[in-house]
DNA sequence: GCTTGACCCTCCCATGATGGGAGACATCAT
DNA sequence: ATGATGTCTCCCATCATGGGAGGGTCAAGC
């Protein structure tokens, strides 16, 4: 159900400890603009709005911005991030289905290592090869072109 | 200096050991739908035309194509890319140039390398203590919600 | 010749997460 | 009351890549 419209001050509002969106990016560390754009996408649920429309945010609000900028912080994707909220909304759900979130995105970043290490020891064996002075050779560009020496990756 | 227009026919263009647009994508593993944007950002020079408009590549542009993919595949991005063509076009200049770029771009890598692999670390030390059965507690989702123990990251 | 299928063309839209900025209104402190 | 922030919505940009619509072109088979 969307909130009702309350105090019509941010004074007001402040005394029922409700936040504006400044203060709840400040407290959170997710950006104004990015609390919006959670809310546009409805990974966050629509704010609560004072008379003149500025957004509110209780503390259970900001429990679950720190989530998402945590979650985000470990490299989840806003739709995992959808999926890891839903399932910390119903705690009666079991822990599996976290875990195996856990997991598989651990088994992704386990790739992309892999795959961006493999780039830096070419980079770096090429790189030591390369005299790195007035000289025109350059194993570098050799094996961008293809008409070099394979590096050793 | 823009190129002229060739041969009326695709077939005679291939008579002249020139390529269509998707000739030069299977040749060189770079989409066609790639090599017209490579063409619109100015990273490949505009290509000559048929009559009937088709693009025409020859052996040096799919050399060049194929030195783009390899240093996407190395993770350069477009503007590198565009450093190290410029360095390629002009041999004479020294290799340093070309130095700095690679090992520039290693340490890029090394330290996006390094803050998955504690991404990584802390998520399967978070899943290593989650049983993972049916059980409601999950120190994944405490973590997250910073309710829990941190994570030893 | 005519059809058919495989090309190719341009133009627009989408991704994912984030930021920048314009123009207008609200709030707050002086 | 006035000026400095704060907030609102809306649009645009990033980076590299792909999808698709709507329409022209080419080669092969009949």
């Amino acid at each position: 159900m969307p909130r009702p419209t309350l105090r019509p001050e941010a004074a007001g509002a402040r005394a029922q400890g409700l936040h504006t969106i400044g203060d709840a990016a400040e407290a959170t560390a997710v950006s104004a603009k990015m609390i919006r754009h959670y809310e546009s996408i409805r990974l966050m649920p629509t704010a609560g709005r004072t008379f003149a429309g500025y957004r509110l945010y209780a503390e259970s609000d900001l429990h679950r911005l720190r989530f998402i900028k945590r979650a985000r912080t470990l490299g989840f994707s806003i739709k995992e991030i959808e999926q890891l909220l839903s399932l910390w909304d119903d705690r009666r759900r079991a822990s599996s289905e976290v875990k195996q979130l856990a997991l598989q995105h651990a088994r992704a970043l386990e790739q992309k290592i892999r795959e961006m290490e493999s780039m830096r020891a070419t980079l770096t064996d090429l790189a030591r090869r390369c005299h790195g002075d007035s000289h025109p050779d350059c194993p570098i560009l050799e094996d961008l072109a293809g008409t070099g020496r394979k590096a050793t990756n």
